[in-house]
DNA sequence: TAATAAATGGGGGTTTTCCCCTAGCCTATA
DNA sequence: TATAGGCTAGGGGAAAACCCCCATTTATTA
């Protein structure tokens, strides 16, 4: 009997995976949490063997989640489920120690299979989620160390300023909302303009929202 | 007995809301769409009594297969599932004729209630929908026309820009991938800035990403 | 403590975006 | 057959963004 701990903001997305797993005679669900802090407590009395772990998480996200989870209860299997098949998504969550990641457009077969393989103690990972990885990997290796895709620390004022940026505030508008000069303002954007590996504006609001970098 | 279809790309969230239903004696899921193309010609064969619609589906999006349906086929309650509570879509589906609005983080039993209530011809929004669209409404009569929110249709040209847009290229190199001149590109940008009540590219940006206004 | 990173800001420049105007041509539709 | 909307494109100018260069001060951390 394997038993599962469901992670996931939306309701009825638990519930029918519930539903799904209730004809299953090997499969328990042992636990429901909608939200990213309630999750360890959880563990902490009743450690299932497998953790069914939505990415996009409210009040903790699914990769710190996973992180935490890693180092205190290595022997929770946690397989990652998300909307998005984002290389960025993949790629984190899988560093921190999930063993499969599926997509929520998987059916019910996968996700039996997904559930067994990965609490076999194997990988577990859908073919369009291996594809993605696969390209990912390409791309890096042409690009050299351009787009391994992770970005360098963003600093807090630096963070600020993406955040106005991201508001449609110009430089001007944005030196004088923090009391500094247009000159620093410009020094930061373009300090953020080569740690997010962006050509223009466009495209430091077009990654901040994509990899959801600002809170 | 109540006849269903369900309209959603996330196969996985398809087979949840089936496996709620069954256990229901007196609905019954008669199929199953995963794009909005083929919606229409499924609803042509077999007449739902009502379509469990995903605001957000590939293809033909949920705005649009809700008006079509609503001329074409009155008799079907469309009940709108959707994992945002935006005021935008709310609004809008509910312009185009859907009978309800429920968030996927709704339950089983509002699942079910919702059901019944959209089938006995009412209308059924659940409290977070509700909340949000008073919430709208105040906004709207506060500001007079300011930020209701709503977009103009982008045409295709102005999309293929945008989209260049939010890749990053230049006007120029957005004119020469065109094959256009610059100056055109510059007034498709404008009208794209005016359309979406943008004030610079970021927002351009922004908004497109937030609403997901590109295929 | 020495090196590193963050935050500040200046000079001086080019490129890009944004804004105002105008205007012809085409197509769908009322 | 008008009227509207979409696509095209020009002139000319102001504002904003982007790109080098550089320097000082203050934290942080190895």
């Amino acid at each position: 009997m394997i038993s599962i701990l469901i992670a996931d903001d939306h309701t009825m997305f638990v519930d029918g995976i519930e539903s799904i797993l209730k004809t299953e005679s090997d499969v328990q669900v042992i636990g429901r949490c909608y939200d990213g802090l309630s999750i360890l407590p959880f563990i902490k009395e009743k450690q299932p063997d497998i953790l069914l772990l939505d990415v996009n998480l409210p009040g903790k996200n699914g990769i710190e989640v996973c992180k935490e989870l890693n180092s205190k209860y290595p022997a929770v299997n946690v397989l990652a489920i998300s909307m998005f098949n984002e290389e960025s998504y993949v790629t984190e969550i899988l560093n921190n120690g999930a063993k499969g990641y599926i997509l929520k457009n998987t059916g019910r077969e996968e996700l039996l299979l997904a559930i067994k393989t990965v609490n076999s103690g194997k990988t577990y990972f859908s073919k369009e989620v291996t594809n993605t990885i696969m390209k990912g990997l390409m791309n890096s290796r042409k690009n050299g160390s351009k787009k391994t895709s992770f970005f360098p620390k963003i600093s807090r004022r630096e963070k600020e300023v993406l955040q106005l940026i991201v508001e449609e505030h110009t430089t001007q508008e944005i030196a004088d909302k923090l009391f500094i000069s247009l000159k620093t303002v410009e020094s930061h954007r373009s300090s953020l303009l080569s740690k997010l590996n962006a050509r223009n504006t466009a495209g430091l609001v077009r990654i901040t929202l994509e990899n959801k970098l600002l809170d």
